[in-house]
RNA sequence: GGGCGAGUAGCUCAGUGGCUAGAGCGUCCGCCUUACACGCGGGAGGUCACAGGUUCAAGUCCUGUCUCGCCCACCA
């Protein structure tokens, strides 16, 4: 279809339509070639900084609703400071990722029919590195396609040769205070990453299992052999070959008459004695009130064994098989294969009273979802009382504050029932630990904490971290206040002795329209791209920016976007509108806002300009405090209704009238050019290529720079 | 088990004690009115989850109940 082109203004030509495919690319192409990405370019004497460092992306996946959720409101917020002429650092990034790129490279690897141990470590490393070479910066590259001022001269890796220096110093801190210690603990373990995994990294599922009840065989000293049996109840039969007793709560009276003779348990299939104890941990209304202990491969029973001084058998594997110290017939089975063959045998020997269903949450691998093992393993740790103690302080004093302030309780109950932090892995793609003869690598969010400061240089005392540390507002989505946050902010306070940001804000989780989580392999997921490709990246980041409440979920309704389109659509046919009155006025930009107010109003007049006063107060409130959705209500409110629909109608009369038409032009103008500043953070594109065809002399080279309304 | 959030039009949501409760999308009717049919004008559509209470006045504050969602916790 052709597109009708109205001659408007001094040779300038608009389409009927706005097209941001002719405008996007170009427009990002003009603001790169302009330099004020980057700080130090921008003009004027800027004292006051403003700095946001984007959470980096993880060098796997591809850009989703959420990064363009974030993206959006980051760049609202450096947008906007940006024309108030703050000196603004927006300091983008990726993450290595650990485990989940190593992950990805691994399920290449597998269609090829080969396993990262057929590769040996260096060339998967290898391998991993020339994925990053081509895929890792897609995400930032999907970024620019939305419009985001980012200074990507100063686009960070956290594998780059400094920060790797950085994490360095830091373990060697830590280690030097005695704060980083090795030991033999029950773990989390996944059996398919062949690695430890810390309490934050699980997630967990409901599983459709079964509940066993098992008669363990009593024993009693002195006494003629009875047939009295204890009864446990558990859905992990398979642990029990490594039992070291079986617990009752000390108030249960049931179980009393085992503790007043020497009392023992003969263990089935093991025919192991174990003994009978009291623990607190039992709960006498579950089950049977009595539990089997395993202390090496369950965290609870670790606990009890440690108060009772209990051995630790381990008999699964660091892939999930059974080890050899169990019977021959169940060496090597996975634990599944165990299970079954366990309920067999012990049914043979009459010794299952009953399976009943059950359902619960059992733990998984966050980034594979592999069900998680716990056993024992040699790890590194991080002493957490005193970081967990600086780390609550700072938010409590107010030195950190989240927006909404409901989140600091998540924060605080992590922090409040901390245990030392698992830092090693045994993944092979991430930061080695910096001691002599250790191959394991550190946890990622270890060198993720350290993100505010290692992006600015640190350990080097350079420029940049005296000038943008700490930053301004930290935008992230609440499923890792823990994982990342809380870390930042003690490793920010330990090695820069101040926070390392001021504001974290808290933006919601973007839902299906349904409510479902986006997830690509449900097919939930709507791709942030093609909405850019259909309604243009200012429809997109509008539509977005719309449903940005205070609620902890958006449920995202393609609608808003279809709304953010067709006000891109207005805002350029009002333009056009005004261009075609306005074409031969000869204004100065500086002189618009004054030859205004100097002069003789109509009521219309006068009711535009108060309305657009109170419109330029409260966005400018609104985004302040991070009320992103009711700013743009206020935008699309006042310029559909009050401009469009009201002054352009009272203004086509006004014009008629000589005495009454200069001066209505003008307020046209200016009106117009106000907002294409209020909208700018909203929707950079559509407001950069109107203000760059505006008829007004003297105007900054891009409207990105312009001052902020007053 | 503990905590947090939500429940308002067909759908997704605004509504920060005070006119007749609003928007976007959808829907119905009429308009190519010279900025815009991605538009303009008009209409239908709501017991504001439920039950009490406070107040001159409650969608809004308080108490309780129900439903849904999220987070945390060592229920095997």
């Amino acid at each position: 279809m052709m597109e009708k082109i109205t001659k408007v203004s001094n040779g300038v030509k608009l389409s009927k339509v706005y097209n941001p495919k002719n405008v996007e690319g170009k427009t990002y192409k003009l603001w790169l070639k302009s330099g004020f990405f980057n700080p130090d370019n921008l003009p004027g004497k800027r004292k006051k900084v403003f700095t946001i460092l984007l959470p980096p992306p993880n060098i796997t996946g591809s850009l989703h609703m959420g990064h363009a959720l974030n993206a959006t409101i980051q760049d609202i917020l450096i947008r906007k400071k940006r024309m108030e002429g703050l000196k603004t650092l927006w300091l983008p990034g990726t993450d290595h990722a650990g485990i989940a790129t190593q992950n990805v490279v691994e399920k290449q690897l597998k269609k090829e029919g080969k396993t990262r141990f057929d590769l040996g470590k260096k060339e998967l490393i290898e391998r991993i590195w020339q994925w990053k070479e081509k895929y890792g910066d897609i995400i930032l590259e999907q970024l620019k396609k939305l419009g985001v001022s980012c200074d990507w001269s100063r686009t960070c890796f956290t594998m780059d040769k400094n920060y790797k220096r950085a994490v360095k110093e830091v373990f060697l801190h830590y280690y030097k205070k005695g704060w980083i210690y090795q030991g033999e603990r029950v773990v989390n373990w996944c059996p398919r990453c062949e690695t430890s995994l810390s309490d934050l990294e699980l997630e967990y599922k409901e599983e459709k299992g079964k509940l066993y009840y098992i008669k363990y065989p009593v024993k009693t000293q002195n006494s003629k052999p009875k047939a009295q049996n204890i009864i446990v109840a558990t859905t992990r039969p398979e642990t029990m070959l490594g039992d070291t007793a079986v617990a009752v709560n000390p108030k249960d009276k049931r179980y009393e008459k085992f503790f007043k003779k020497k009392t023992s348990i003969i263990l089935p299939l093991m025919k192991r004695e174990i003994p009978i104890i009291k623990d607190w941990l039992v709960d006498p209304k579950f089950g049977t009130g009595a539990v089997k202990v395993t202390p090496a491969h369950d965290l609870r029973d670790y606990q009890i064994a440690l108060k009772h001084k209990l051995p630790l058998i381990s008999v699964i594997d660091n892939r999930g098989k059974m080890k050899k110290n169990v019977p021959l017939s169940y060496r090597g089975l996975s634990v599944l294969e165990a299970r079954e063959k366990i309920v067999r045998d012990l049914k043979k020997e009459g010794k299952i009273v009953k399976i009943k269903d059950y359902n619960h949450r059992i733990p998984v691998c966050y980034r594979c979802k592999t069900k998680i093992e716990f056993l024992p393993s040699k790890q590194w740790f991080l002493k957490m009382e005193k970081l967990a103690k600086v780390a609550k302080d700072a938010v409590k004093k107010g030195k950190v504050k989240f927006y909404p302030k409901r989140f600091e309780k998540t924060y605080f109950d992590w922090l409040d029932n901390i245990r030392d932090w698992c830092i090693s892995r045994q993944i092979w793609w991430g930061h080695k630990i910096p001691l002599k003869g250790e191959t394991d690598v550190l946890d990622t969010w270890f060198s993720s904490a350290l993100w505010p400061f290692a992006t600015l240089g640190w350990p080097k005392k350079t420029k940049d971290l005296k000038e943008f540390y700490p930053s301004d507002v930290l935008s992230t989505a609440r499923d890792i206040i823990n994982l990342w946050v809380a870390r930042m902010i003690f490793s920010g306070i330990e090695f820069m002795g101040e926070v390392p940001f001021k504001k974290v804000f808290v933006h919601p989780i973007v839902l299906t329209k349904t409510g479902q989580r986006m997830s690509k392999s449900l097919g939930t997921g709507i791709d942030p791209m093609n909405l850019i490709k259909e309604y243009g990246a200012d429809a997109t980041r509008f539509g977005l920016a719309w449903q940005i409440t205070e609620l902890q979920d958006i449920k995202f309704g393609e609608d808003n976007i279809v709304m953010g389109k067709k006000f891109c659509n207005k805002i350029w046919n009002a333009t056009r509108f005004v261009m075609l009155q306005t074409a031969k006025l000869k204004v100065k930009n500086e002189k618009l806002k004054i030859t205004i107010e100097n002069s003789k109003l109509t009521s219309a007049d006068k009711k535009i300009l108060k309305a657009l006063d109170k419109t330029i107060k409260s966005v400018s409130k609104d985004i302040e405090d991070f009320q992103f959705g009711r700013a743009a209500r206020t935008l699309y409110n006042f310029f559909w209704h009050e401009f469009c629909d009201k002054y352009i109608e009272v203004s086509k009369s006004q014009i008629l009238n000589p005495k009454t038409q200069n001066q209505t032009r003008k307020i046209l103008l200016y009106v117009l050019v106000t907002s294409l500043k209020l909208l700018h953070p909203f929707m950079p594109f559509i407001t950069e290529e109107i203000y760059q065809k505006l008829p007004i002399e003297n105007k900054k080279t891009v409207l990105m720079i312009e001052r902020w309304p007053q």
